[in-house]
DNA sequence: ATATTCTTGACTGTTCCACTCGGATATTGG
DNA sequence: CCAATATCCGAGTGGAACAGTCAAGAATAT
């Protein structure tokens, strides 16, 4: 399984300009420089973001992008949705393959959960977290079903 | 965002193989009727199957394959795993870019926990609960911090 | 005016997915 | 034995998306 690295990158970013805009605009460059990503691939997603009225932007010298709205009001689920092509589980709405013989495919709810799950998880926790780095709470939460057979650590990230 | 659609066939196909294999070994024609999934495709992702001890093979005419444990001891993310590359929230493990002045950078541990939080539910779902279509125990449990803004409305699938 | 900064579009190289093809090996039924 | 059936295996293909580049334009401060 792989998650898109487009919405790290803006997330990243935005964390970043987060950090820095307390004391008016930040220049794409200086956020470029710092994350080191390449400047013109930060205007790409900042198009976006612009778009997604989640930063504003000032041009000219002195200019740059600022937050629309507190950090603790930007969800880091906002930030992947404006950047990211719309996210998908599923891709067997109401579209050909997805019915076998009648009915939907048999996996189509699973994928569906997984979708609204990882959706909560996103959007349960805002750019102020993620400065302050409070996310534990949010994650380690329920799922304890299933004991069953205890091989296989959770080995998530490589 | 965007899930990896590998996993999602091997799924597919770990469920009819599951629904199907109470007499005797299934073939992977049939499955790939059933499913309309490539044939070919289908022996990529059965080879790496078998190579993770989640099925196992008998050839020649009246061969196919079978699951080497009960459904109910299989899980969404054993097959995931297997047929995947190494789920990857995060690439910066201790390579480069990830240190922006000594210290990880600031999103790393947010990866890091959705990675595990995605690993947790899919692990939490075994084969069975796919098959009998019990599912939304495990998912809508936690996760009811923030209700902050309530605008944007969780449409995770498209 | 000029430098700065955002804004936009087109373009490129790489990687991965989904799939195909050709063949090899093992096993069964006749 | 022999063909049919099935799993195995490696190489190769087209398209899409990602990550990044390049070039030009428009707004604004000094």
């Amino acid at each position: 399984m792989k998650l898109s690295t487009k919405g790290r990158y803006a997330v990243m970013a935005m964390a970043d300009l987060a950090d820095a805009c307390s004391d008016g605009p930040v220049t794409l460059s200086d956020i470029a420089s710092r994350q080191s990503i390449s400047l013109s691939y930060l205007e790409q997603l900042f198009a976006k973001l612009r778009r997604a009225d989640i930063v504003s932007s000032i041009r000219g010298p002195g200019g740059g992008y600022q937050l629309s709205r507190a950090p603790g009001e930007i969800r880091v689920s906002d930030i992947i949705i404006a950047v990211d092509e719309p996210l998908r589980a599923t891709r067997c709405s109401q579209a050909k393959g997805c019915l076998a013989d009648g009915r939907r495919c048999i996996t189509h709810d699973l994928w569906d959960e997984l979708g609204r799950h990882i959706y909560l998880f996103l959007s349960s926790i805002t750019l102020e977290d993620v400065l302050e780095r409070r996310l534990l709470g949010a994650a380690t939460g329920a799922l304890s079903r299933k004991p069953g057979n205890a091989g296989a650590e959770p080995r998530a990230a490589e």
